[in-house]
DNA sequence: CAGGAGCCGTAGACACTGTCTACTCGCCCG
DNA sequence: CGGGCGAGTAGACAGTGTCTACGGCTCCTG
């Protein structure tokens, strides 16, 4: 019962947003990124307007200023909370990673379509590295240790071979699935409707087949 | 001495733009779509601004509006002669069809690689379907006639199993690694310089080794 | 306790964007 | 010759991100 099965519909409920803490209590810094979790979750990355979030937030469009320099920076501390959401949901597929190998990737796999299909919209931003500070460091980095944990799974799968290579290329395979079923090219191309046995066929490919099949 | 082997540097000679006819000459439709292909390989997909197409048109800002209803729609135009300069470079790449198709695939990838590096802004927007008509018929569908042409050679080299969805993974595959190199995070997750191991693996996993290495 | 300094947020200006609307010019056809 | 019409101009409008001047508030210091 996997996570990865309805991807035909348009569901959104999921995510991780939630607490959305109380109103004015917490400092103006969290609020407007938690402002803008939500409203990226609700009406997508464009909707990410300076002004927007300001208002939202309660405060003159000028106030984020004085914590975000400029919006790219306010952008990123959004799309960060994306990149937090995403490993925090990694690290609860991997468990207490007594698992196999190949059936913590699997699941890893399978959380992270769950991830971009349940926060679509904040799954856009996190990639929009031409409105992110992509160029600072700790955007781009926040990755790494997922990675890290991928390569080392891939490690003990595969441990003839390069497993940062394969791992490389494994993670750039999710995503490309990801961002091309977002956009629905993989449907209309494969005339695929469910996203299974398109993450089997790749994992399958970079891992080998499953052990128990 | 493939072209997929000096993806370190920010080399963007490449392209295929070219041509760029005489100035006023031709009608302002087709001029427009010329001005931003050349404006988005100098500057990027964010300087695709209608008023700034306009002016280096040569006309006014109202002037795109009669063919372009939308700013999008233009892009749309622009991104389209992406999509076909892709076409026309896989074409080529395949020849007259006669190689055999385990090597006319890994021509076919290097080729698309090769074509987000060169035309890295045209590439960016090729993919930023939320400033693009991917509603409309005839944007998404441009890549279909390429996708079938890799299909049909999956189809040669794997008869066993289901062309379609090795294809569509091999394709996302592709472009996982095109945008994620792109954005540098391949680099600094794999520690590689070169993007060409990273593809072979990816062929190797999806195709099988190649029959003569 | 008075006073000043520093932080936090406001308000307005500025250049720029995409869209919409009124208009002018020039050509062609009847 | 004259009217219609396609093609492009010019201006208005709401909205955006950035910058700057200003107001109020707290809190620390003498």
């Amino acid at each position: 019962m996997s996570e990865v099965e309805d991807w035909g519909g348009s569901g959104a409920s999921g995510g991780g947003t939630g607490a959305y803490g109380g109103g004015t209590g917490r400092p103006l810094r969290d609020r407007l990124v938690d402002v803008g979790v939500e409203l990226v979750a609700r009406e997508g990355a464009q909707a990410l307007t300076l002004r927007e979030i300001a208002r939202r937030a309660g405060v003159s469009h000028g106030a984020p200023r004085r914590y975000f320099p400029t919006h790219r920076e306010l952008l990123s501390a959004i799309a960060r909370r994306g990149f937090d959401g995403l490993g925090a949901r990694a690290a609860a597929a991997i468990g207490d990673g007594t698992a196999p190998p190949r059936e913590q990737l699997a699941e890893l796999a399978r959380v992270y379509l769950a991830f971009a299909r349940d926060n679509r919209g904040m799954y856009e931003l996190m990639f929009r590295h031409d409105v992110l500070e992509s160029g600072r460091p700790g955007l781009r980095e926040t990755s790494l240790p997922l990675f890290g944990v991928l390569a080392a799974l891939v490690a003990r799968v595969r441990p003839d071979a390069d497993a940062r290579l394969i791992a490389g290329a494994l993670w750039a395979n999710l995503h490309g699935i990801a961002q091309l079923w977002l956009w629905g090219s993989l449907q209309l191309a494969t005339g695929a409707e469910d996203i299974a046995p398109l993450l089997r066929s790749a994992l399958d490919a970079h891992l080998g087949p499953e052990a128990d099949r």
